[in-house]
DNA sequence: ATAGTAAATGCGAATTGTTTGCATTTACTA
DNA sequence: TAGTAAATGCAAACAATTCGCATTTACTAT
């Protein structure tokens, strides 16, 4: 699925730069730091600074390109493309791992909060916390 | 509602301390930083450092006193007392109010994680980012 | 009451994650 | 192909949080 980036980023008012398409690539389909990031590019051979991560990131986030997820106990911030579909994370407490999920409970929310807290919801962020069953099946065995 | 906090204390293991006592005190009712915590403790009079602040929320966090909490944007975490009822925070993106509510979708969406992902929630972390009927009322005029 | 002990604290320095200033380079426009 | 704004590299600055170590405190068992 590697589309031109180029249009996609003009698009966003953003110039079409290698150091931007290979962090585009790399965030389509996982949740990383920023310094998973450069620690990734830099060891696939790729030449960027720290700093272009960062400010790249910026950038991404502030066009909502890419989301911002900060996980209970995790010192740093985790990034991800936003795909076209909305999605939320399950988080295992054993393992660690991260699933997305496409499941949303919040959208059929919305209306109590309306009218419970005359608040109107315009986004939000959930993330699971629990055991997968890869865990529950080795904790069985 | 002051409570003895010594057998509460105790009954956690950790030591009655005043630094303790006026920290959980004032995230009884409110979201705030270490910072805020710390100043609002220095601002009354009372005399704590400020490692001593990171210390005890940390072990207010392992014992499950407190919870912490990452607003989107915000650079520092929020701290509050976990009180018996579980609860979620309305951020409104105008004002920056926070809200707490007790509403929650996700114990009906246990089943639906469980089944698709055979995955089983322990906890959850849920924000609600949009505009308070407040904000509303303000632009409308 | 009191001495003993582990836990808690104060202080400052260290660390981590992230941001910024500035000079240089690059991608796009005309 | 030159001109321009945006993007980058580098190092230094920053902010939030953690840590080391000496001192003090709260609790325990005398």
């Amino acid at each position: 699925m590697k589309t031109c980036h180029k249009d996609f980023f003009q698009y966003h008012g953003l110039k079409n730069t290698p150091s931007r398409d290979a962090i585009f690539h790399l965030l389509e389909d996982q949740l990383l730091t920023a310094d998973q990031v450069f620690q990734r590019l830099i060891t696939k051979g790729f030449t960027l600074s720290f700093s272009t991560v960062y400010r790249i990131l910026e950038k991404f986030i502030e066009k909502g390109i890419v989301e911002a997820v900060k996980l209970q106990g995790e010192t740093s911030v985790l990034y991800q493309v936003v795909s076209t579909h909305h999605h939320h994370q399950l988080v295992c407490t054993r393992c660690h791992g991260i699933e997305t999920i496409e499941e949303c409970p919040i959208d059929a929310f919305e209306q109590t909060i309306a009218k419970n807290h005359q608040f109107t919801i315009e986004s939000h962020q959930m993330i699971l916390y629990g055991i997968c069953g890869h865990c529950k099946e080795k904790s069985t065995l």
